[in-house]
DNA sequence: CGGTTTTGACCCGCGC
DNA sequence: GCGCGGGTCAAAACCG
């Protein structure tokens, strides 16, 4: 395998790093730094993404059905790979959708953050009740101590994007319930955490809105669903035919399954896109016109296989990522990512989109 | 009336 | 040990 080396990008979350580092800017616990390291690959595989990330101890990232597939996967649609090890060597990835550099590329970099410590340790509990309702709040609190200390609590890959939108919660297909919301260190935008609503279904996500740019809206996605998009469900009601996951994606949905979840909610973006909803769907129309071997619109009834072998197959079929990126980004330059990054992060550019992937297992 | 949102309290990890 | 901040819980309020 070929290496070249270009340069990198990296994003580090707030606490990683602290607040001000150098010329990086921060986007609301989203610090990124300047380009410094990077990757191309003439050709690339899952297993050729690892060994890129430098990461030294990369089974546990293979270990995830949902992230190897979608590695996978990007490989195939030439999607630029991120990966982190912070100062404590602990390993992390991170995704960014990108245009390849060259044709029958990937472009991998390493960058850095740092890993979530999943330890749960025991609480010691006050001896004392003093009144009845306190009684019963350390009931509950044992009783989730006991569960938690039992079932220990791993945290699922993560995924995080930026999109510049003007709704807060954007629709993805699924459907979620509000559990909680928090102020935001810095920001004046709460943070508001969703959960699914399926039944035994643990996918997460949180939201907040950037401060530094009040129309990007920042969605983290954490955990793998276990069943369909209703979205599906509502396809299919309408009248279409979805057509079965494919490759690598089959086995699951992830929360940003990058397959056949999106694919299908693709075309409820599209539909809403008719019904006059030009601000919603965005994560979906770009997750899936990024990531997807297939571009199926039930609408047409069309489907295309965006080789893998070839870069203008992608350029030219920009999906729907071109309702949300400028053309002007859309080109086939070598110095893409670098660009891509300048503009996104110090310019601040108000016209430009950001689309930001992040790995965080 | 059932599902969802709101919101204050609580839990937990981490840095000082 | 303490305070802070992120994350979660759960009762009440809200809504279709």
């Amino acid at each position: 395998m070929e290496k070249k080396e270009m340069g990198v990008m990296s994003v580090k979350s707030e606490e990683d790093v602290g607040v001000g580092g150098g010329s990086s800017s921060l986007l609301n616990g989203f610090q990124f730094s300047s380009v410094f390291d990077f990757y191309e690959v003439e050709k690339s595989s899952s297993l050729g993404f690892m060994e890129l990330l430098g990461v030294e101890n990369y089974s546990s990232l293979l270990d995830v059905p949902q992230l190897s597939s979608t590695m996978s996967s990007m490989a195939h649609r030439q999607t630029t790979i991120m990966s982190s090890s912070d100062t404590n060597g602990k390993d992390c990835s991170e995704v960014l959708n990108q245009l390849p550099q060259t044709p029958n590329s990937c472009s991998i970099s390493s960058a850095s953050s740092e890993a979530v410590n999943d330890e749960q340790h025991n609480r010691t509990l006050v001896d004392q009740v003093q009144e009845d309702g306190e009684e019963e709040k350390q009931k509950t609190s044992k009783q989730l101590k006991t569960k938690k200390t039992n079932q220990k609590r791993q945290r699922e890959p993560r995924f995080a994007f930026m999109t510049k939108s003007e709704v807060d919660h954007l629709e993805d297909g699924y459907r979620w319930r509000k559990y909680g919301q928090k102020a935001v260190k810095n920001s004046p935008f709460p943070r508001s955490y969703y959960r699914c609503t399926t039944v035994s279904c643990n996918v997460k996500k949180r939201v907040e809105r950037s401060y530094t740019d009040p129309t990007i809206v920042v969605t983290t996605y954490e955990g793998q669903h276990i069943h369909p998009s209703p979205a599906m469900s509502r396809s299919a009601f309408a009248g279409v035919q979805i057509p079965p996951p494919t490759g690598a994606l089959s086995g699951g949905f992830p929360a940003t399954n990058f397959g056949s979840v999106l694919q299908e909610n693709n075309y409820l973006l599209q539909y809403q896109q008719q019904q006059h909803h030009p601000h919603q769907q965005l994560l979906v129309n770009t997750l899936s016109s990024l990531s997807n071997p297939y571009n199926y619109n039930p609408f047409t009834q069309e489907k295309k296989l965006c080789n893998p072998g070839t870069t203008t197959s992608f350029l030219r079929d920009h999906g729907l990522l071109q309702d949300v990126v400028p053309s002007h980004m859309l080109k086939e330059d070598e110095n893409f990512i670098y660009q891509y990054g300048s503009k996104v992060i110090n310019k601040e550019n108000n016209s430009t989109t950001l689309i930001h992937l992040e790995v965080d297992e």
